[in-house]
DNA sequence: CTTTCAGACCTTTTT
DNA sequence: GGTCTGAAAG
């Protein structure tokens, strides 16, 4: 796979170096060893500070581009130079990624140990706690996890099985149902509060969906699954309930440094003060103006409450910014300055620039995908690498005409958000095959992959599974005939694959081999784009081969996935494409020129948005934080007379975020037909 | 029972 | 542009 620049991983190559502190070396406490960094020239004070402290709760509110990637990684250095076990740290970040890039660059300053460090997301954290230890909560070792769209699709078979689809009752799809169901989970609130204040039109059928949400949780239950969710919430019981436990692991876990801490939600934020209330050694490293995700149950709260519940806490704030140059950073600040809570912050650089930030009215949409991919050009041929050009766009559907035109003007890019390659049905059906062999009672998965025989209906799947759930089927040479007796041939041949494909000595590479060979013929009976579709099977295929066991590779491809789509792009150089994202995406990430698109009123804010202040306030956060992953060029542009179809209204306005930028700070211009 | 086809619906962001 | 649903044909 692709991957693309890591967070801050340009850090070494930015054009001014952080304040010079003189600095003396002392011996420290552990272990009787000696700094070899040179902490004092490569850290601020304030970045000092936080990666001095090694015991007690901390918390480090650090603005965009203040180096909170480095301050954390220093810390850890600091931490294992000064003998603490790697191997009791935690590091919990908000991607799997950048906790490997972080664990990369200390293992440069410290060595190999670094690489013991634990770090992941809490999520994989939870995963991997619940595998070794679910058993004392009742938790079957080999549960499957449910990603969002298999969580809708049990929900929506249950909602079946209660006769709530009926026609006219207008009962709520099975998405929505998910996300309220998720949303009372993640912020802790009883189902009715939720459905009273965000879907006040679904109120009267409160006692119906309360129904469904519990047995959506029984039948979780039962058939070993485990939503993103349960992830967490079964985390949370198991410290809770099991006391001894907490303790062991509160041991294990000595040290917890936990990034983004903005972006945790009420759940995640308990398992912290479970596992780290008793040592307290906690330190929380966030942003309040980069909270993103309330969508999500994130509380940007957590963050500002953090000192309470660690009391004693220690906070660190910095605001040097080392990213940006200062006309960025001004026009940053004035998307801050029209929110409606003030945020105590004030980002400044000693990187000067003379390029004001530009703000571009495009006739249309077209004419927007023509600018950029002719800009982009441009700043090739002035010697700006691809790779250190991204275009950011609120939402993922935004950016497909750009990439037409980019297709067209033969620019290579890399797509990140939106759409992934393991949502496609094709990967989907691939993988339901391999969960029905890890957990023969994952009913979703075997509706799935039995709907896709020809003569196979709801019907005669529902029978299978039956016979599944109680024991009458077995993979084994003898459910092959039951199969055959149960649903014909094409029942018979997917058991022989499943019983081809179960041994436990076989590699997951060999198990995945068989399986394309079964389903490469249903792929063609079932979608015209067949080459294509098989394509990804292929590159599911050399993903797979990476992976040791089958456990591992499914829990990774439902927690971590690729988080690229490869469609319509052949391998290029890594170095020479540049980045297409959402801004979710883009998180932590910079690059020397950025452009928003689609900075349009009604997109950027989301039409979705414009009814609640809150929701205002998180896309303006949205709009912060994509203005602030440019380091030295900002290209923000809009189309105008856009039809929209959903409120029949034509959408004209800029964005209200960048509306009121004066001319001092930003350039304007306007693209319009010849 | 399954398959097929036409019309409705709806579209953020992600672990 | 895609998914989802309902209804009628196979």
């Amino acid at each position: 796979m692709k991957t693309l620049p890591a967070p801050d991983s340009n850090d070494d190559e930015r054009g001014l170096t952080p304040p010079r502190r003189r600095f003396v070396l002392k011996r420290s406490e552990g272990a009787g060893s000696v700094f070899k960094i040179p902490y004092g020239e490569e850290l601020n004070a304030a970045q000092l500070a936080a990666v001095e402290q090694l015991e007690g709760p901390l918390l480090v509110v650090a603005g965009a581009g203040t180096g909170k990637t480095r301050t954390l990684v220093y810390r850890v250095a600091r931490m294992i130079e000064s003998g603490i076990p790697p191997e009791s740290i935690l590091l919990l970040t908000f991607t799997r990624r950048s906790s490997q890039e972080m664990l990369r660059r200390a293992a440069l300053l410290v060595g190999a140990r670094a690489e013991q460090v634990t770090g992941g997301t809490f999520h994989s954290f939870a995963n991997l706690t619940l595998r070794q230890y679910g058993g004392t909560i009742g938790l079957n070792s080999n549960f499957t996890i449910l990603d969002q769209g298999d969580a809708e699709d049990v929900i929506n078979l249950l909602r079946g099985q209660r006769g709530l689809d009926a026609r006219g009752m207008r009962f709520p799809r099975k998405n929505t149902l998910a996300s309220m169901f998720s949303a009372s989970i993640n912020r802790l609130r009883p189902l009715v509060e939720i459905l009273d204040e965000e879907y006040p039109q679904y109120a009267r059928l409160a006692e119906e969906i309360e129904e469904l949400a519990r047995a959506y949780r029984a039948y979780k239950r039962i058939h070993g699954l485990l939503d993103y969710d349960d992830l967490l919430v079964e985390s949370v019981t198991l410290l809770e309930e099991q006391t001894e436990l907490r303790a062991r692991l509160a041991r294990k876990h000595r040290y917890i440094m936990v990034d983004e801490y903005q972006d945790t939600n009420a759940l995640q934020h308990r398992i912290v003060k479970l596992l780290g209330g008793e040592h307290r050694n906690v330190m929380a490293v966030g942003d309040d103006s980069q909270s993103i995700y309330s969508f999500r149950g994130a509380d940007f709260r957590n963050i500002m409450e953090f000192p309470r519940d660690f009391p004693g806490c220690t906070v660190v704030t910095i605001e040097e910014n080392y990213r940006s140059v200062q006309p960025i950073l001004d026009v940053a600040n004035e998307v801050l300055a029209g929110a409606a809570v003030s945020y105590e912050k004030h980002l400044y650089t000693r990187r000067t620039g003379e390029e004001k930030p530009v703000i571009i009215s495009c006739a249309d949409e077209a004419l927007q995908s023509q600018f950029v991919a002719q800009r982009v050009l441009e700043l090739r041929e002035e010697g700006v690498e691809l790779k250190e050009i991204a275009v950011l766009v609120r939402s993922s559907y935004l950016s497909f005409d750009l990439e037409i035109e980019l297709n067209r003007a033969g620019i290579p890019y890399a797509k990140m958000g939106g759409f992934k390659f393991i949502e496609t049905a094709h990967v989907k059906d691939m993988i339901a095959h391999l969960r029905v062999v890890q957990n023969p009672s994952d009913v979703v998965s075997w509706n799935r992959i039995l709907l896709l025989l020809p003569g196979v209906g709801p019907r005669t799947a529902q029978r299978v599974v039956d016979a599944v759930l109680n024991g009458q089927l077995r993979l084994g040479a003898a459910g092959e005939e039951t199969g055959k007796a149960l649903g014909g041939e094409p029942v018979q041949r997917l058991l022989a694959t499943l019983n081809a494909i179960s041994p436990e000595r076989m590699t997951v590479a060999e198990r995945v081999d068989t399986l394309t060979q079964y389903y490469s013929p249903i792929l063609r009976g079932h979608y015209d784009d067949y080459t294509k579709r098989l394509k990804d099977v292929e590159m599911f295929g050399e993903i797979a081969a990476r992976y040791r066991s089958l456990p591992s590779f499914l829990s990774d491809m439902a927690l971590e996935p690729p988080s690229e789509s490869i469609v319509g792009m052949e391998s290029g150089a890594e170095d020479e494409q540049m980045t297409i994202s959402t801004i979710h995406s883009a998180k932590g990430l910079e690059w020397n020129t950025v452009f928003i698109l689609w900075a349009l009123d009604g997109r950027f804010p989301s039409i979705h948005a414009a009814s609640s202040l809150d929701a205002l306030e998180e896309e303006r956060r949205l709009m912060y934080v994509a203005t602030t992953r440019a380091k030295d060029r900002l290209i923000i542009t809009y189309p105008i007379n856009i039809f929209d179809r959903e409120s029949g209204m034509v959408l004209s306005k800029p964005s209200r975020f960048i509306a009121g930028i004066p001319d001092e700070l930003a350039e304007r211009w306007v693209v319009a037909d010849e």
